[in-house]
DNA sequence: TCATTCAGTACCGTTTTATGAAACGTTGAC
DNA sequence: GTCAACGTTTCATAAAACGGTACTGAATGA
């Protein structure tokens, strides 16, 4: 029961360019920004003080404070004796180890991925449709010195990737269109797709060969192939793809790598099966 | 002073009539009740969907649909290739491991290992599983000229390690074997156990005695062994080991090292459980 | 094929929270 | 005793969450 096709809709991550990490602490709900804070504080090695924050975020000093405030009273942070440090709490930790208990299903996932790599010897990576872009899930780099870096979370456009494309492939023309008309195809490189015409003659080509090719569309230098991982249904909007800098594969030599990510696919299909209960 | 009647705008939880549990999810400020949805959902080993968590919370449906669409898109939580499972993130993952690797820095943790280290008189880890490696988040050196390097944050597989094999003891047949199934276990020494069927006999075998042990399985000439520390469930990620040389302790000796490993165990799963201070 | 069902999503007036400038307390150094 | 540096409280305003209701599209069934 795979049901890719999404309403168009979606306002919410607005990753635009300068506003990655630089400071998740503000221009967000509050809530997630509650949760940046509880991070800040969780990656440092030494406990915080109110003021020091108030000078590391900018934020004002009653607000922090109010954060603080409940935080503390939630038992993710502990005020230290002094009364001025903040810590993590028990709860916090808790957490963080329940959480890392609990990805049986991220680890035989991660395994697979690196295995690949090793297969390949070049950055492999897990995504999945999420919304109108494609987000990754996981990834494993190459040791090669010369890559690409893309952190996982990061989200790509549906028509300059190989993942997006190989979802969209499976889609019917209207079921495309509707995904499509609400954004413009933006182009990032020469080879950009930017016409819904050319799309769909590169989608019906893909969904007849069955693997994906990104030739440079989203960034110079850059190939990529991808294969579906196959879901429940016939329908499944999760793909395992390799890339490579042009120098070391290319749109034609990207083909050899296909039987090494056909095993990877059906082995995450398997995982996946188990997962969902 | 600690004055518990702490004056304010916010009344402590006081779970109101007709609360099952302590409800985490109802009666608290709205970014808490988001970190408790996080919680409840990392605390799962399988993925949730919308509905599912309409029925356990009570929450309505609009109400748990916007906390999960804010969720999404800050990339804590991930939906699946489906559509409608929702599992959790790579910034949640991540945050985790970070977590973890500062909270052990500073604070009791060292102090046990420390402790452990004097009196076996080699050096001590505390390991966690991450994705499908084990990784060490802390180590206390012995002083003998002969050691093995092998830094905090260094990663080693599960298969072969006893931290890994400990680990992998308290889950059931089929979960161990969704982890491994589809990555070769690699063969790191001609003691290492790379066939399914002999770690699951090995595996049995620590989930019966309680601790592991790491027979040159992984680097020729290391002994370890490792026992859990336990955790608030039933299952723990974390362990606590003691490695030396071949040369002065070997695979029988070893087990004149439990006593203390299980003191050390019981004092971490007291910070653990307590907090700190 | 068309009707039905149901999980998931959008809408929007109401209720609840968060916000932050300014003021207030408290502590400790000199 | 005065000062300075922080932590804490207040309060009018702005923003966000809330959740009943209604809509949508995919899956199911007749």
């Amino acid at each position: 029961m795979s049901s890719p096709a999404q309403s168009g809709r979606r306002e919410l991550p607005q990753n635009s360019p300068g506003n990655l990490l630089s400071d998740p602490l503000n221009g967000e709900t509050p809530a997630l920004r509650l949760f940046a804070l509880i991070e800040l504080i969780g990656g440092k090695d030494h406990f915080v003080t109110l003021q020091g924050l108030v000078e590391e975020t900018g934020l004002p000093k009653p607000t922090l404070h109010r954060m603080l405030q409940q935080l503390e009273g939630a038992d993710l942070l502990v005020r230290q004796a002094d009364g001025r440090h903040y810590g993590t709490g028990a709860r916090l930790r808790s957490f963080a180890e329940t959480l890392m208990l609990n990805t049986v299903q991220f680890g035989a996932r991660h395994a697979v991925l690196r295995n690949l790599a090793a297969e390949t010897g070049e950055t492999c990576n897990i995504t999945a449709l999420s919304g109108d872009q494609v987000v990754y899930l996981d990834r494993v780099e190459t040791d090669e010195p010369l890559r690409v870096q893309l952190g996982p979370g990061s989200r790509v456009p549906m028509h300059a990737s190989a993942s997006g494309k190989r979802v969209l492939a499976q889609l019917s023309t209207k079921q495309r269109h509707r995904l499509l008309e609400h954004a413009p195809l933006q182009r990032f490189t020469s080879h950009t797709i930017t016409s819904l015409e050319k799309l769909d003659v590169e989608l019906d080509t893909i969904a007849e060969q069955g693997y994906a090719i990104d030739d440079e569309e989203y960034l110079p230098g850059l190939v990529c192939i991808a294969v579906l991982v196959p879901g429940d249904g016939e329908r499944s909007n999760l793909c395992v793809a390799t890339q490579a800098p042009v120098l070391r594969i290319d749109k034609s030599s990207a083909t050899k790598l296909l039987p090494a990510l056909h095993r990877a696919a059906a082995a995450l299909a398997d995982i996946e099966q188990e997962g969902n209960r």
